[in-house]
Formats: C-alpha cells, sequence, structure tokens
DNA sequence: GCAAATATTATAGTATTACTATTAATACTA
DNA sequence: TAGTATTAATAGTAATACTATAATATTTGC
C-alpha cells in the first residue's frame, strides 16, 4: 500500500490555505511541525509565534500560508479526513460481500492509526490524535454555516456519505443509514477520547476497541431487519 | 412537576465557583445572562468584560465568582447535567416495565429541551443550545485529567452511568453497556448539532428527531440479543 | 550571469484578551 | 455607629492574534 500511495498528493480545497504548503519547505515545515505542537501543547494553547520559534523561523512567515490558526486546523483536519478516505477507498475498493465490505469499512474508520504512510513529512498516528481532541472545535463556531458554504468541511461529509451507501447496499430497508453512519465515525472518535481520559464511561480500553462496538452495533441493527 | 421543582436547588461542586453565584443577586444575572450571551455571540467570542457591559457590572466583580470564562462554561454545563439528571429521575421514577422505563430516559436524554422549569433565572431551552454547541470544549483541553479527578465532570458521568444500569436491567447480556449509554447521549447533542448545521449528513430535521433514531438502535440493539 | 520577481525574515505596531492588583464606594450586620 | 463584606472603578500586565512595512535571500526567466 506504501508502494500504492507513494505519487499520491493529497489535495485540499484551495480556499483553506493562503499559500499551499506543498509548494515549498517552509510550507512542509509548518504542516509537519504543527502536527507534533498541537499534539504537544494542545490548540488551544498553540499559537504561529511558537510554531515560529519551533521552526526556526518567522510568525509572519506562516501568516503567508494561513490566515489563522483556526484555518490551519482546517486544513490538517481536511488532510486527514482525505488521507482516511483514500485508506477507505483502498480497503474495500474489491471486496464483492457488502457485509464484508461494509465490516471493513467500520473498521478503517473507526480504529486507532498505526499506518505510518508514504506521505513523509506528515505523521498520520499523531494526526489522528489531534483529530480526537480538536476536530470538533473546527465546527463549533458562530462562522460553521459560512465556512461550510465555502467546502471546509466537504470531504468530512463525503467520507460519512460513503459509509451510509454501504449501509444502504447491506440493508436498503434501514430508515437512518446517514444518521448511522455519521454517529459511528463521530461516535469512535468521542469512544477514543473516552478510553484516554474518561475510562469509568466505556467499556473501551486496551483489550476492547471501539471498532468492536460499532462493528457489533451496526450489524445488529442491520441483520436483524 | 414545575411545583415539584420548585424549592429545589440545584447543587454544584464548590470548586468549579470562587463564590457560590445563588448566594447574591449580581451572581444570578451573572448565570442568567451568561447564557444568553455565549449563545448569541459563542463561547470563543464571549469575555467576562462584555458580561459586565450586559449586565452593568463590572468585569472585576464577576472574577469574584469564576476563576474564568472556562470555569463559568463548566459551571452551566455541569447546571445543566445536573438539572438533566433529575428529570430523569422525576420521569423514570415510577415506571415498573423495564423498557418503558428505558424508552423514558432515552426521550428524555435525547430530545430537544422545551420545558421551562422553576428555576426562574436559567433558561434551560438556551442552555441546552449551549451544552450542544459547546460542551465539549470544556473537557477538550490538556487540563481535563486534573479537571476531571477534581470532580468537574462527575454529574455527565453519573447520567451515562444511570442510563446505563436501565440499559442492563432491559437486557444483561449485552456486552456494551456503557459505551451504548456514553454514544447515545453524545451522539444526540452530535445529532442536534448535525440537523442545525450540516443537514446532508443526517436524515435528522423538524420531522424526525434524534429520539427516534436513538429508541430504534438501542431497542433493535437489545431486543434482538 | 544578471535583473526581476518571488519568498522569507525581521521589526514594529495594534487592538483585544484574560487576567491581577489596588483602591474607593456602597451595603449589610453586630 | 463602627466594622465587615461586597461590589465597582481604575489601572496595569503579559500574551494573543494579528497587520504593515522594509530588508534580505532565493528562484526564475531570458
Amino acid at each position: 500500500m506504501k508502494y500504492l500511495l507513494s505519487n499520491i498528493k493529497i489535495n485540499i480545497n484551495e480556499k483553506i490555505y493562503l499559500k499551499d504548503p506543498e509548494s515549498s519547505d517552509l510550507g512542509k515545515r509548518i504542516i509537519e511541525n504543527s502536527i507534533y505542537l498541537i499534539d504537544t501543547i494542545g490548540f488551544d494553547g498553540f499559537t504561529f509565534k511558537k510554531l515560529g520559534e519551533k521552526i526556526g523561523s518567522n510568525e509572519s512567515s506562516i501568516y503567508r500560508y494561513f490566515e489563522s490558526k483556526h484555518m490551519l486546523l482546517v486544513y490538517l483536519t481536511s488532510w486527514y479526513w482525505t488521507w482516511l478516505e483514500y485508506q477507505l477507498v483502498l480497503s474495500t475498493n474489491n471486496i464483492e460481500d457488502n457485509k464484508l465490505k461494509l465490516e471493513k469499512a467500520i473498521a478503517v474508520l473507526t480504529q486507532t492509526t498505526t499506518i505510518d504512510s508514504a506521505f513523509s513529512h506528515i505523521d498520520e498516528v499523531i494526526l489522528k490524535q489531534i483529530v480526537i481532541n480538536e476536530y470538533s472545535k473546527s465546527y463549533l463556531t458562530k462562522e460553521v454555516d459560512n465556512e461550510n458554504k465555502e467546502g471546509y468541511f466537504a470531504v468530512y461529509k463525503r467520507l460519512v456519505n460513503r459509509l451510509k451507501d454501504m449501509i444502504v447496499d447491506v440493508d436498503v430497508s434501514y430508515k437512518y443509514p446517514l444518521t448511522l453512519a455519521s454517529t459511528v465515525i463521530e461516535g469512535a472518535m468521542h469512544q477514543h477520547f473516552l478510553k484516554n481520559h474518561f475510562q469509568s464511561i466505556t467499556e473501551c480500553s486496551q483489550g476492547l476497541q471501539p471498532t468492536d462496538f460499532f462493528k457489533d452495533l451496526v450489524f445488529n441493527i442491520l441483520t436483524h431487519k
């Protein structure tokens, strides 16, 4: 899979950045190190000034790539969802059996990322942590409707729709395929968070993964129709 | 129910505030108006200075009640979950049939709040909106583990446990009662958000409520065991 | 190989935020 | 009426989230 991916570029909505970070060395350093820095100090404590210090560059240079730290978060999470969509398609592409296909899809979408792919300057494992801890901050804002119109959340919505399609393929009669799909994707992130910080309100742990719960959930809902 | 509640005081963990806002007129004005102001401008844009202007008081006076705006959010959401827990207990108390009881519980926990209760200075309907839009910001922080130890999220966790108990009463054999309970409570908030801002990834709308989806989900999971 | 264009860096500056500290005014209580 | 607690007013601080501008480096096009 690494080999397959190595010449692929993840395309991000051009409205999200001022200058494409993939187009320069500085841009790539911004992306690579913002992932580490946000993971370490959290998005709330993260500033372009601190990032500038970390990469030995200037705050003002970073502003030439992203309008604000909010837009950088939108970029990073869009990148992640695009990458995950790619993983999803690669993993389910040739599966004929609809149930097996859905099972695989749930696994890809709900498990912790362990794959370190061919995108050398991006650490997907840590990026997933950022998505778990910070993604909702990108849309829980007063600007969400405008930003949604600009297409900032398009990839995420497309991913939910892909899962929905696979749910429908398994059971056309099920009344809430979209709601189930969005619940699985968001719910998995939430369970990963609970596993790490509020263990008393989930069975999920090292031994039992969110994936196990969601597979059980979805197939019990669908097959008993 | 209004009558029943009228002499009840919602008790909040004393570590959350510096001075009990229920103990003074200014305190109550802080709570009442912070709810309206956060709903209007969002938690990110909310400041104690703006709140001071709104209530004709001084920024520094508000700081005598709450250490920071973060702690005010923790207070408001703790108040909401305590109030919801009370609603839950009142609504399910005398129901003998475990299935009916669980059904009622899911309804209370996942529906939009329409009840305007006896707590005159707190608008629960708007407070619920704040919980939907801002609650996750109270725990998606680097301080979450310390604050969790201080008991800031205790009511929320207790609520999840109450729902779990009712799930177990309906089906002891089900393997993930806690994960299901936390998924229902958090998932419902998420669906309300999607309904308002990302309608394309949920069937939920004016006609179809998150409650319908979650009742269907839970009873399909449990009864077919 | 050199000028022009572009990218990056450095410096400075601004309004706002999220507070803290201090003092003054007011209200309530013994 | 004095003492105490509460609230208000004012000032100040370090940091944030930027913007603007000039200087320097780097790339590229001919």
